[in-house]
DNA sequence: TCCATGCGCGGCC
DNA sequence: GGCCGCGCAGTGG
């Protein structure tokens, strides 16, 4: 059994600010602290988070190309090693497969608050593909779209 | 520059 | 299922 929660948490909606990840974790809506995914390969994604850490990701009011997990270089962010099929990745396949919302979360700039963590709703996991990324190594690019509510 | 911290997962019972 | 320990990570003080 698990208390992972998809769709909107408590009364947390579209364009809510949070300054920081930790107060996204006490708030439940994005509960790791410094993982861009939350979720499990058995559930699915249940948010995420966009930071501007990887630079195959295409963020547009349509849609949303979410450069998969791992092969990067701890302390310059590059692309160092193809990505590999983890545990995180695939948990993109399994809500691909369910259909399950998942909330995107977005690292912006705020002009009275500076850096700030907005809510940008939920969306659905449409596809997946695993290619060469712009470092020439292979990751994995999961495209998401906004749901109708 | 260092490292805490929450969580996913596997091992074991 | 529950407990434990390991290692990771789209931070951030």
């Amino acid at each position: 059994m698990t208390n992972r929660v998809f769709g909107h948490v408590s009364h947390y909606r579209p364009g809510d600010l949070f300054s920081s990840r930790a107060e996204l974790s006490v708030a439940r809506v994005h509960a790791p602290l410094r993982s861009g995914v939350s979720g499990t390969q058995a559930e699915g994604v249940d948010s995420l988070v966009l930071a501007d850490q990887y630079e195959d990701d295409l963020f547009t009011e349509e849609l949303i190309w979410y450069t998969g997990h791992g092969g990067r270089d701890a302390k310059t962010g590059k692309q160092v090693t193809d990505q590999l099929l983890t545990c995180r990745n695939a948990a993109f396949l399994t809500s691909r497969e369910s259909g399950q919302p998942v909330r995107v979360l977005q690292k912006v700039t705020d002009e009275v608050r500076g850096q700030v963590y907005r809510y940008e709703g939920l969306y659905t996991v449409l596809d997946s593909r695993y290619e060469q990324g712009k470092s020439g190594f292979m990751v994995w690019k999961f495209l998401l779209k906004p749901r109708k509510s």
